[in-house]
DNA sequence: AAGTGCAACAACCGCAAACTT
DNA sequence: GAAGTTTGCGGTTGTTGCACT
C-alpha cells in the first residue's frame, strides 16, 4: 500500500486555521455533511487534506461542543476515568458530552497529570511503578502497557500467543484464562506485592518465555457477591450473582470492556 | 520595555482498525 | 481473501499568550 503524499508536498495548507476557512468548513459540513473527508476539502474548496478538516471539525467546529475551562466533576470524572480506562481519551470523551478527546487529552498532560503526581508524591509509599515507554508498533505483539488497568489489558491480547501481565489491585475473585492457563485472582493480587520490575520484563522475549497464554476458549468466572475492589472500589458496587462465561476470548473481552466502562450506571447482568 | 520560561491548547503525524472494491 | 482506501485514535510537536525577571 502506497502511503499518500503529505499536505505539503500536495500545496495543501498546514497550520492554524483561519476564520474564512472555518466558515466554509461549517457551511459546507451544514450543507451537506462530511461524507467523504478525503473528498470534502476539494468540494468545499478548502486548501487542506481531508484529516485536518476532519480533526478541525470535531475538535473545534462542531457546534455541540463546550467551551471553557473544565468544571471540578468534570476533572475528577477524566481522573477517574483515566484510572479505569487508562489513555483512552475517546472513550473517557463518550462519558463527558461536548469535550473533546484532543481537549481531554490536552487537560490530562497540562494539568491533571501533574496534580495527581503531586498528591502521589504526597503519600509516603506509592505502589506506582514506572511506566514502561512501548512503541504503539508494537501493540501487534501484546505488550500491553503497564499502567493501564488490568481488565483492559486482558481485552488487548492476542487469543493465540498472549501475554498476561497485571499490577494493580484489580479483582477480588476473578479467573481469565483458558483450561491449561487459568488466571485466578489470587495471582493478580500477589503481584500487587511483587518488586518493582525493569524495563527488560516487558521486552516480548520475556513475555514469551515467562507469561501464560491464553486460547480462544478462554473462561472468565465471577464469583458470588464479589465485592469489586477495582475500579469499583470508587462506586460502591457489587456483584450479587454468579457467572460463568465461557466463549470466544474476544467476546469475553468485550464484555469486560462493556461492564468495567460503566461508571456510574448499575451494572445490567440481563446481558449474559 | 525586552527577554525568557512555561503552560495551555491547536494541530500534525504515524499507525492500525474498519471499510470498500 | 487480498489490496486499496478511509477513518479514528493516541502520541507528539508547534504556536501563542501570559507571568515573571
Amino acid at each position: 500500500m502506497v502511503r499518500a503524499p503529505c499536505c505539503e508536498k500536495m500545496g495543501l495548507k498546514k497550520g492554524p486555521w483561519a476564520t474564512e476557512e472555518d466558515q466554509i468548513l461549517t457551511s459546507y459540513i451544514q450543507k451537506h455533511g462530511h461524507g467523504n473527508w478525503r473528498a470534502l476539502p476539494k468540494q468545499a474548496g478548502l486548501l487542506r487534506c481531508g484529516k485536518s478538516c476532519r480533526l478541525r471539525w470535531i475538535n473545534y467546529l462542531r457546534p455541540d461542543i463546550k467551551r471553557g475551562n473544565f468544571t471540578i466533576e468534570e476533572e475528577e470524572t477524566i481522573i477517574k476515568l483515566h484510572e479505569m480506562l487508562g489513555n483512552r481519551w475517546s472513550a473517557i470523551a463518550a462519558k463527558l458530552p461536548g469535550r473533546t478527546d484532543n481537549e481531554i487529552k490536552n487537560v490530562w498532560h497540562t494539568n491533571l497529570k501533574k496534580r495527581l503526581l503531586k498528591s502521589d508524591q504526597s503519600k509516603p509509599s506509592s505502589k506506582r511503578a514506572t511506566k514502561p515507554k512501548i512503541k504503539r508498533s508494537d501493540s501487534n505483539s501484546s505488550i500491553i502497557t503497564q499502567s493501564e488497568p488490568a481488565h483492559l489489558r486482558f481485552r488487548e491480547m492476542d487469543t493465540t500467543s498472549t501475554a498476561c501481565n497485571t499490577s494493580s489491585s484489580d479483582f477480588s475473585s476473578v479467573t481469565v484464562g483458558d483450561s491449561k492457563n487459568i488466571i485466578k485472582s489470587e495471582d493478580i493480587e500477589s503481584m500487587e506485592t511483587m518488586p518493582v520490575i525493569d524495563e527488560s520484563f516487558w521486552s516480548e522475549a520475556a513475555i514469551d518465555d515467562e507469561t501464560p497464554t491464553m486460547s480462544s476458549q478462554s473462561l472468565i468466572t465471577i464469583s458470588n457477591d464479589m465485592p469489586l475492589q477495582y475500579p469499583f472500589a470508587n462506586y460502591e458496587e457489587t456483584f450479587q450473582q454468579s457467572h460463568a462465561y465461557d466463549s470466544n476470548f474476544d467476546d469475553g473481552m468485550d464484555f469486560w470492556y462493556d461492564i468495567f466502562t460503566r461508571t456510574n450506571d448499575s451494572i445490567e447482568l440481563s446481558e449474559f
